[in-house]
DNA sequence: CTGAAAGCGCTAACAA
DNA sequence: TTGTTAGCGCTTTCAG
């Protein structure tokens, strides 16, 4: 995908582009501009510092002339407290930091949708970080987390970051603990009961050759109860042969479940139906498979997970497992609201969060 | 209500007022325990409090028996270094605040996706803010920005909304800066040269009768050069009349689009093609015409705005002007930069976006 | 209504 | 290698 491609004629903002690689320092810009504090704006108008903080803080006992005078000379000097020193003072400023895999997933944006919301409500920042799935990149976020926020709600798939994460002292929420123990904070989403659902359906359908389209990023995660273990957990308790070529990895995107219904179907053009890891790879398989010729569900059914939107504008529209992505992300914060009042890791409210099949047409 | 004048822009009362409202402290969790501070591991481990922050910050300086006793003391108190202690010592801490008007409308996953990586590679974080283009929540939310990062990079509607932010002392850049004065820091995308190019697709197609389908959040923005505005220039200029009930405003979503092309469609059953104020309504649009037996393009061609992926998805494919997302975000980021790093806000090099017409199948 | 003093928790610069 | 001394910029007492 060539999206962002600054040669392009038309982008007039191709000059930015050799602008950044000038290569001037990331995060202290030259040239700064000195803050201009508190005390500054005090002697420039005359006053103690603490009445300057009262016309800033919108305080009462103050004259409303003084005030004014105070306010307008503040705007005028380019005055602006600072957050840290505020911070330090005021125990009531809190930030928490969630991190996802990836923001292009539709999937994630509903969960921050939840999140921001829950967090507005109660006053709190929300600092956004994006993982990629990458474990590299979880454990330096986690290290950031440390640094840079009062609670952390996070999806996390390796292993030793999520045990990096919850062995800090910092209030951390799973936004899928998966079957960590209880003492982990974090929301379960029973993927076991969903991928159940979702099986027995396709297998009461009449299927048998049912393939399993897998997130790739998952290989290397060493985590508990992966939706492949469960999709053979399953299809062994119904006594259906699984062939270990049904099962193929696929980048956890539209393409990467496109690439990989092509490999799955040189090599097994005889499965009748696909369990995908997400609606994501569904989609993209469902596609590719229509544009190899065949026919949804006649010739092939898909069966997502995840629920996403974006399922009922494909054709035929995707049967899938829905998961209220919103209230996940609702229900981490409240747990991290838990965390944060104090309660300990052992008492937080176990949250289980059960898929419902959605049935469309796909399946 | 407050004495003087909290819409000042130096002054930050106005949200604490509706935190007093809210009736219970929304921030301050009960049974809070209280932090753990660098003087008391100091004093645990019986070593000055510089050491310990030798330990913790892994300086050379300090015997390696000596840091591991300390890392240790300090996991088992619960210790955690307070940012805005060390915010308040180090200058380099940057957070900076996006604004957004919407996390489930695909099209800000794809600016915060650039706005995260351009930040990550700067050391920045990245706080979000998700505004729904109500003209209350921008005015808090920019209010919200003084207090807590360092720059702001924001989609906002609101004339007033915009004024306030431009007006105070905090960098500031607009990710869709209209036609708005050179010296307001933002990329400005070419709706106009976009809208031209897609509505003279349009014509030259041999459309006349085209409706545009417009999102009814501009109805109280007071925007200069809006989507409506530009199409009626343009059809004007091909001497093209308008009925202006061609124009029907839509909620900017999927269900919006539907909702606005059914109406359109009662009254007017005679347009042949449909401007879309953007993709999501376009889709929306489109579903619902074909739900309704029209075909596409032949009976009623669709066009949109923006080039989301999921114009991918539909059938038949959506014809629309694509924007680099990504790249737009990446630029909001670099333009935060320079205002950050000290320079004017009228010696920011322009940059604009050009939108591009992907002809899919649609129209 | 206004000011002075006392820290919030941390790190940089210098001494030891 | 470690400790001491100064603040960073602000708000919260408590006096005037």
């Amino acid at each position: 995908m060539a999206l962002a491609d600054p040669s392009h004629p038309t982008c007039t903002a191709a000059r930015y582009a050799e602008g950044v690689q000038g290569g001037y320092s990331p995060n202290v810009p030259t040239n700064r501009k000195p803050r201009v504090t508190i005390d500054q704006v005090a002697q420039a108008t005359g006053v103690s510092r603490q009445t300057v903080s009262r016309a800033i803080n919108n305080k009462t006992e103050i004259d409303p002339e003084t005030r004014q005078r105070i306010l307008d000379a503040a705007q005028a000097m380019g005055y602006r407290p600072s957050r840290f020193a505020r911070g330090l003072v005021r125990q009531d400023l809190i930030t928490i930091g969630l991190v996802i895999a990836d923001v292009l997933n539709p999937f994630f944006p509903e969960v921050t949708a939840g999140v921001l919301e829950a967090a507005e409500r109660r006053g709190w920042q929300v600092v956004v970080y994006n993982t990629g799935s990458e474990r590299r990149k979880e454990l330096e976020v986690v290290d950031m987390l440390f640094d840079q926020v009062d609670a952390g709600v996070a999806f996390l798939l390796h292993h030793d970051a999520i045990a990096k994460a919850t062995a800090g002292n910092l209030p951390f929420v799973l936004l899928d603990k998966g079957g960590r123990a209880p003492a982990v904070p974090g929301v379960r989403i029973d993927f076991e009961g969903g991928a159940r659902r979702g099986l027995e359906y396709l297998i009461g359908r009449g299927h048998r050759r049912i393939a399993m389209l897998d997130d790739e990023a998952y290989l290397s995660a060493e985590a508990p109860n992966t939706r492949r273990e469960l999709y053979l957990k399953v299809m062994g308790e119904h006594g259906i042969p699984v062939d270990i070529n049904w099962i193929q990895p696929a980048h956890n995107s539209i393409d990467g479940g496109a690439a990989a219904m092509e490999r799955l179907l040189s090599a097994h053009r005889d499965v009748t139906a696909v369990f995908a890891y997400n609606d994501l790879i569904a989609i993209g398989a469902q596609l590719r498979a229509r544009a190899l010729g065949l026919r949804v569900p006649e010739d092939c059914a898909f069966l997502g997970f995840d629920g996403l939107s974006i399922g009922e504008l494909v054709e035929p529209p995707l049967t899938t497992l829905h998961i209220d992505k919103r209230r996940l992300g609702e229900i981490a914060v409240e747990q991290a609201a838990l965390l944060l009042g104090g309660m300990s890791e052992d008492e937080i409210p176990e949250a289980v969060i059960e898929p419902q099949l959605i049935v469309r047409a796909s399946a």
